[in-house]
DNA sequence: TGTACATCAGTGAACGCGCGTTCACTGATGTAC
DNA sequence: TGTACATCAGTGAACGCGCGTTCACTGATGTAC
């Protein structure tokens, strides 16, 4: 991974390392720990320090990159949807994420931000921005800020209930299909009275 | 709270006082482990060990009681919602009930679930249950399972998104409005094109 | 009614764990002259 | 080009924390006779 030339002492740039290598664990479902990431690292439990204040900054940067990563998915290769099928597909990449990134997610989105990462702040509003973006060029007669959160609050919600085991899927392809069906269905609901 | 006579060593009903006790912690925001109920439950740090196996049983304990606290809220002096402003204050109180009792409802949902104990899955299902039917019966022209999906995840989506602050809002008042808002907004919603 | 005894529900000491963080330190680097 | 020295980025020992869980135990309870 980080090809750097280490002399046993100065690293090169530790920071870097340990964000890829804490990166590295979110994915791979390990406990993160400012000394397990330290001790994969190859560096000594406190050096660390040099680079962040404390575990909250690691876990900050960290959140700031999946953030980024986010939006890189949602936007690849597509146009800003202009049709609800089209939308369904930012949700169904949106959960996808989710899926596929879990400890990430949680970490991004599972507990209250630092708002001190100037940062993590832009990214967070860069996604939100999207999101927002996103539904109101398909959808038209309502508010576009109601709008935008109900639509955000639909991937959302879907995500953490697949995340949490609340829903059962057999595959991440079955999940694809049912986080389609219920965006459309849901877009297209009509009253029975 | 719990007025039983207390002998010194036998107490009465220790399961019903821990999980009475480990119930308002959660509601106090404090943190959660066996031994700190029960040293608050005034009991040796071992003695929860005669009634739960483990840490996860208590744990589920609570959740299957507040899954049925979560229910009667939602039903609580309401028929089943006829119109999508009816339903949209069943999703009202869920929203309301992640924001009354934060700690509980990340328990609740925040992880994934022990279906060892049967008390806790038949309590999620009824809630589930509820909920599909409470929007299936607003709502005609989709899928009923997808329907049903879609609208609870935008509740547990903006539940989620409230409370961990990824949503700015005053005040309780003004997420009920919000909330409400948006669900209108997004079974309202039509296509531009 | 009284006693022997099994059972049950507690106790308290102890184990091993990993964590975040501090501290005084030291080895490597780079700069000024 | 060589040397003195400040600065920087590491180290490693240590602190104190709270946790889940085990173990051998003991005090209280209830039952059989």
């Amino acid at each position: 991974m980080s090809e750097v030339v280490k002399s046993s002492y100065h690293h090169g740039d530790l920071r870097a390392t340990l964000i890829a290598t804490a990166m590295g664990m979110l994915e791979r479902g390990e406990p993160f720990s400012i000394r397990a990431v330290a001790r994969e690292s190859g560096v000594s439990a406190t050096a660390p320090y040099r680079h962040f204040p404390d575990r909250e900054a690691l876990e900050s940067a960290l959140a700031a990159e999946g953030l980024r990563d986010l939006k890189a998915d949602l936007i690849r290769d597509r146009d800003l949807p202009r049709t609800p099928e089209e939308l369904a597909e930012f949700g169904v990449a949106y959960v996808d994420f989710a899926l596929r990134r879990p400890a990430l997610f949680r970490l991004m989105f599972g507990n209250e931000c630092n708002t001190a990462d100037e940062e993590r702040v832009q990214a967070a509003a860069d996604v939100h921005e999207l999101l927002a973006a996103a539904i109101t060029g398909v959808f038209a007669n309502s508010d576009p800020l109601d709008l935008a959160l109900g639509g955000w609050g639909v991937v959302h919600g879907l995500a953490f209930l697949y995340l949490d085991r609340k829903l059962t899927a057999a595959s991440n392809d079955d999940i694809a299909a049912q986080v389609r069906a219920s965006l459309l269905a849901v877009f297209a609901a009509r009253p029975r009275h």
